[in-house]
DNA sequence: AGCAGTCATGATTACGTAGTCACAACCGGT
DNA sequence: ACCGGTTGTGACTACGTAATCATGACTGCT
């Protein structure tokens, strides 16, 4: 049924052996012999199984992505991912995070990837720790867990949210309040933290009645935003920060519900610049993740970790530099 | 280094035979045995090769996604059919589109697929062709090829742009134009013949000057408007089809720039009815397109055509009916 | 011309699993 | 006690490729 190089062989009338060295542009064969094999393959439209090369070789070329299908962010995260990696001869499979870690272990453990890109890693989880451990090349992308020291490619999380407090606290505002990811990952407790922490420094408090914590979605920014203004004038915060633009599109939108204009009424900031921050609609003001250049750098990293140009000991720890985008959803404080 | 059956067969003092049949839940191993097996492979942390596996059973169940990684649409797409994949035992390799088709040609037919979905497939593509020639189990979804007969999930295109075109001229417009998506996708085809030969059979004709076409794009959506909107008044439409939801966007957003209000100086719809459609920001009349459940349906007749229980040859073409969204960018026309 | 060295190719084997076949132990019926 | 049948397990092999090893032909040097 199948046509395998036993068959091309056979037509060509040489061994398995020289098929396989020939279509692989071995140099030791002879210019004769591989127009031999080349038409033999072609007649019988030959295509090399890649299941017999990878038990043959122990190599998939192939690389797990985990992540969050349901999340935007993540689908900018896998174009540029999967064109570095092919750029090297590696495919991408997709890993969905679906919140049960063991089925991920076997499947990523089974030898049928390289290696992997971790995106959804929670601070507690203990999947990279385990990958660590059977030796499984992988990186962490954009959050990383505290179970392990291990390779990560992240935002400068921390820096990008010190950025707003400044922005925030000398723009004029003296009440400023938060919407935040969820604190089991590293992302919300970088920008949480560097957010309150720098408005501090500067002496202005962040109460925790003003920051509102939820998964990284529309509806958390929503919620949050509605939890924190919907109340008189003079109890509530004059700036918020979203700790994604997904949620900044939410408090947004909560904000037109409301009646309460942005930034007139509430300067809204959010993080990451996805593509729609910059729509005419928003404008949204935020902190510029540098995701494509992340997202590639990671595939790279990976990539050297498989070949072992990287030694997996020498643990990398990439933080990029973000940059804050001043749009149309900051301004001083009224009233 | 790695741990194999033979390792665990060892530990345990049975043949590998057993190993593998034991950990497959093979019910003529004795309870006694079962017991030891599980043992060692706990002890020795076992995980079955998937590759030893693949090349054994002659299948890897793991299905190709073709599709367009930098379209939001797709991404949508690649949630439901992942899990629904995944609820049969199946992976998803993801197969970026890239404009080569025969490069994407050798990588679905070197068996390291047992299937493919295909999204991208315009209307001359002759990959399905090939596919088909080949006994790669496969579907079209969303689009589907001319070139040759074959299985497509697809949504009723005609019917959503005939109901836009009954919406538009029964709610009084007379001067009509569209923004269609590339002459060579099916989608595309069948949503402009709907929109234009429904409008004429209401006496209203669609004048090529006022068809603008591209990609499936926002930037399309905001040239194409302003190439149809931005010269007199009187001499422009005062509806606007938009062959989907992006391009909506697009227009949407030029009209703000130009200073048209929606629906007051000019109707626009669109159609898939993305998530952002009903944003409050936009409240975009479009056409709902049923995206999960034809990925689902997708990927359930993928695993049927694999395993059989539908015959390759008994072609299965379902077209999914579509619905109008009535939102606020809709309504009659003014001066 | 003889010999070490190179080169192109063939023969054989490994990769790790699952399937086929063989076989020994046991069963119950006569 | 003999025999056909069942049952659990082991031995062996296939899957399709790439790598290793072997071999025979040829090259260039003396």
């Amino acid at each position: 049924m199948t046509v395998t190089s036993h068959d091309v062989a056979r037509l060509a009338g040489v061994s398995q052996a020289t098929v396989s060295r020939a279509l692989r542009g071995d140099a030791r064969v002879q210019p004769h012999t591989l127009a031999k094999v080349r038409e033999a393959a072609a007649a019988l439209g030959y295509v090399p199984s890649q299941l017999g090369r990878n038990l043959s070789t122990r190599a998939t070329h192939q690389i797990a992505m985990v992540a969050d299908v349901d999340n935007t962010l993540y689908h900018q995260l896998i174009a540029p991912i999967h064109d570095q990696l092919l750029a090297h001869g590696y495919r991408m499979a997709l890993f969905a995070e679906r919140g049960d870690e063991t089925s991920q272990y076997e499947r990523l453990l089974d030898r049928s990837v390289d290696g992997a890109i971790l995106t959804t890693t929670r601070l507690r989880s203990s999947l990279p720790y385990d990958l660590s451990k059977r030796d499984l090349p992988f990186v962490q992308l954009t959050r990383f867990s505290d179970v392990v020291d291990w390779h990560h490619v992240v935002a400068d999380n921390a820096a990008g949210a010190a950025a707003v407090a400044r922005l925030f606290v000398n723009g004029g505002h003296s009440r400023i309040g938060a919407v935040v990811g969820p604190s089991d990952t590293s992302t919300a407790r970088d920008r949480e933290s560097g957010f309150r922490t720098t408005a501090e420094d500067l002496g202005v408090v962040v109460p925790s009645r003003w920051v509102h914590r939820g998964e990284y979605n529309y509806e958390t920014g929503s919620k949050g935003f509605r939890a924190l203004l919907d109340t008189a004038p003079n109890q509530r915060p004059t700036a918020i920060f979203c700790a994604n633009d997904l949620i900044a599109v939410g408090a947004l939108h909560a904000a037109a519900e409301l009646g309460l204009r942005v930034p007139h009424d509430v300067s809204i900031v959010g993080f990451d610049d996805l593509e729609m921050a910059g729509w005419p609609n928003f404008e949204l003001t935020t902190v510029r993740v540098p995701r494509e250049q992340m997202a590639r750098h990671a595939a790279e990293l990976l990539v050297q970790l498989i070949d072992g140009t990287v030694p997996a000991g020498d643990i990398q720890r990439l933080v990029h530099p973000v940059e804050l985008v001043l749009r149309r959803t900051h301004g001083p404080p009224h009233g």
